[in-house]
DNA sequence: ATTATTGTATTAGTTAAGTGATACAGTTGG
DNA sequence: CCAACTGTATCACTTAACTAATACAATAAT
């Protein structure tokens, strides 16, 4: 199963958005060694710099956490999941209302809309 | 007034956003000519041709109309206007739902997070 | 100790997107 | 008819983002 890229938006911040959300949906679950930086690289056939640089990214987040010889984990410290998750979520929603607002559509009428559908 | 442009995304994007949305909320209204390609290039301090991809575009969708010599004008089809108005509006949720549903929170949720907040 | 596995650092190549310089063309209006 | 305004086409430059080649380093396992 070859991976499903599309050719828009750059590879590594699919992966990182691919890795994120494992983590996020609790597929790659807190304290789990997740695939080697090689790993990633065969299975997405793409240089292992692409995955490190995602996976750099993960780290800075505090999602990941590196143990310089045996392999990366994700964090031990659900709190930081529940973080991420909930900052993700609340950006997305904010996200949103900016662009209605954008159009002209405010923040009432944005959910009466979403209500009504 | 310079123009606010960030510099994450390319200028001609935001110009198309930017004439796209002061269409779409009445603010350049339908059958006015808009400013002309060298009028936007002094305004936002960029090259005409910046500009006249970015009109390009808003021509593709109908949303302006050139004629040859005397500029661009504002689609006289209301219609049009409002169908982009409402794929516009019906795109971003749709985005915001696969959004969401990609970290594990599907449409119900959503709608329950967002009234509950 | 040797091998295989991990992550890391450096550097370079490639490509594509974005922007700009400049010249062309057609109409309208004084 | 000339000047001033419209939009358009072509081409070249630049830059930066992305990716890849390759070599290095450290540890664990056998």
């Amino acid at each position: 199963m070859p991976f499903n890229f599309n050719n828009q938006t750059p590879i590594y911040l699919q992966i990182i958005e691919h890795v994120k959300t494992e983590i996020i949906t609790g597929r790659y679950k807190s304290g789990e060694k997740i695939p080697s930086v090689r790993e990633f690289s065969a299975q997405f056939e793409v240089n292992p710099n692409t995955v490190q640089k995602a996976l750099l990214e993960l780290e800075e987040m505090s999602l990941i956490v590196t143990e310089r010889t045996s392999g990366k984990f994700v964090t031990e410290d659900i709190g930081v999941i529940e973080k991420i998750k909930k900052q993700t979520v609340d950006s997305l929603i904010l996200e949103f209302y900016n662009n209605m607002n954008a159009l002209g559509i405010d923040k009432e009428k944005a959910l009466k809309i979403l209500n009504e559908e």
